[in-house]
DNA sequence: CCGGAAATGAGGAACGTGCCTCAAAACAGT
DNA sequence: ACTGTTTTGAGGCACGTTCCTCATTTCCGG
């Protein structure tokens, strides 16, 4: 059995009372006293039972989460991952709101931050792109004493305590190696996204040209084309440059637009010759690898984004350490085979 | 705040005794009453406080995990993410105990697993070779009631409860398409592992098969090159084969004999032009992933890895269901640019 | 309508911790 | 030695469960 309080007050020659105020680093107690308690902890090896402390302290985390909203298949996966973990353990003791705001106006975003009570909430999980005006809206939440972390797109330059997602940059390198890898005989890559304004695709492009410079001369790329999440204007994009560049190889999708996107390529005849590479893992781009349409997809795991961001949270919420290890989110390959 | 076993009581119009019973399905209760706390249930939305729960009822998981033990840098990393998951809440209310045997002596493995004491643990975690004599002691380990699970190698004529690991066919499937990808010139393959002993080298194998006769006819693949656990044989193997085979492309590395392979390959001169592909991230193919050596390997989080099997034993001991999403261990292609 | 069995209620102790109060003890400065 | 302050002890209640016991009520068949 683990040593108990009791077991470390015996140990120490104190009262439960002093043991209590040294573990949680309450005053009055002296410097002596402290240290044979901290010595008896560490002899015996003593760990506070966390489920029976929060029982105790009766702690209960309010949560939200602030998410775009859209046509885009992955926030929609991302949100039934998040209903999914807080229907388990790791959303116990904690109440979990999800505020949705369209994705194009960067002003409902903030909009909807504002409108987040903080005397009601404890931490706040914010997926949105980096403006001044979030970056503002996080630093009044992060005021207020709330907990926050940024989601899936980083929020460098605001006070947020924390990123939640994968490396950005490290996941455009990837998505450019296995471009270069997969086409080596070299000509031109098409590079889309729905928007620069996300410091996502900007770190992805950034790690993308990093790579293509370093390792593919052979590899000519594209400057990015945008589509403001305009489906239509997505597909004629990637269609205007699969019928005008012979020297056309490859794709790569660095944002969500992806269902124009291979709409288009089918549409120009030229899909099974490219080289298509997209970001996350949604109906569509399962389909599209099962079919050979797309030759991978970087993803995160939306379950372990989910449940992370919870931990995270919790641990920002009580000024806890987080377990590092557990919440380094992978940038995950996923290729027809190793389908999950 | 979330409604509590008194809530219930309260709403059903019975005690909480009656709630307690119904609850945790305990005899005494009549049918008609059974239905209203059910419903009482259902209506506030009541969920156990797990926490609570594992605390009064001085539940403690007494687990142990058998592991080979070699010069195998997996299982090293392996056990530290287990004693590094133990110092989290994972294993909280859980001892967990390692014992490592030889890995080249099947004989030894079935020694350890008759050495536990079924009656002073509740789990078992094992990683062995399906052999006859290891599923005869998994069958007496599973009749004195203990739950047990397949780590990293599957047992699948074996009662165990679960397997916790990949998919070692679409591993192997994997692996043939990325070799696939990256050699489109075609030629041979070699393919190495310590021993078809193991099931997960066989799955690996069959999988790896299936891709290359479907998808990639350019490709040749060699028989599967046994190194019996000894580092000089497989030095020697590839060796051979690399300085015999003009037409080699590309190895693909199913066991963990990593460091003699790229030694030999290294000295053969022909590393650079040959596509080399393995298991698990250690040390050895990190570095030879960053000096370009190997193009990718294939691996699982051994953290997850860890996390998981504590979990699932766990729920597994007290008959609870898991929560599948989180303990689906997925195949992770790991490329220079993605090391974690 | 009665006896016996089954179902239910009421209550309490326990799990390990947090947090509170009140009194007792140790200590400091004069 | 006196005061006043700081440190410590002892104890209790709470958290949401589980798992007892013991009494009471309800039900059923005869």
């Amino acid at each position: 059995m683990r040593p108990t309080v009791h077991d470390i007050a015996k140990e120490a020659g104190v009262s439960l009372a002093t043991v209590d105020r040294v573990l949680n680093a309450r005053p009055g107690v002296r410097e002596k006293t402290i240290a044979r308690v901290q010595e008896a902890v560490a002899r015996l090896g003593y760990v506070r039972d966390a489920a029976a402390a929060n029982l105790a302290r009766g702690r209960f985390y309010r949560l939200a989460f602030v998410l775009p909203e859209g046509p885009n298949q992955f926030v929609e996966t991302l949100r039934a991952a998040l209903l999914e973990a807080c229907a388990t353990q790791v959303a116990d003791r904690a109440s979990v709101k999800v505020v949705t705001t369209p994705a194009q106006d960067p002003h409902t975003v903030v909009r909807a931050l504002r409108a987040l009570n903080p005397r009601r909430l404890d931490g706040v999980a914010i997926m949105a792109p980096e403006t001044p005006q979030v970056r503002d809206a996080v630093a009044r939440l992060k005021e207020e004493g709330l907990a926050v972390v940024a989601l899936v797109s980083d929020l460098p330059n605001a006070p947020r305590d924390r990123f939640v997602g994968i490396d950005n940059v490290a996941a455009g390198r990837t998505a450019a190696l296995l471009t270069g890898r997969f086409a080596p005989q070299g000509g031109e890559v098409l590079v889309v996204t729905n928007s620069l304004r996300s410091r996502d695709s900007l770190d992805r492009r950034l790690g993308f040209d990093q790579v293509m410079a370093e390792d593919f001369p052979k590899l000519a790329v594209l400057p990015t084309a945008e589509s403001y999440d305009d489906p239509a204007r997505m597909e004629a994009v990637a269609f205007e440059a699969a019928m005008s560049r012979p020297r056309l190889v490859g794709v790569y999708s660095m944002g969500s637009g992806n269902t124009p996107l291979l709409r288009a390529l089918r549409r120009s005849g030229r899909l099974d010759e490219l080289v298509v590479i997209g970001h996350e893992l949604t109906p569509v781009t399962r389909r599209a690898l099962v079919e050979n349409e797309m030759a991978a997809v970087i993803s995160q795991d939306v379950g372990h984004l989910a449940r992370s961001a919870l931990r995270v949270l919790r641990a920002a919420c009580d000024g806890a350490p987080v377990f590092e290890a557990q919440e380094r989110i992978r940038i995950e390959i996923v290729l027809r085979e190793n389908l999950p």
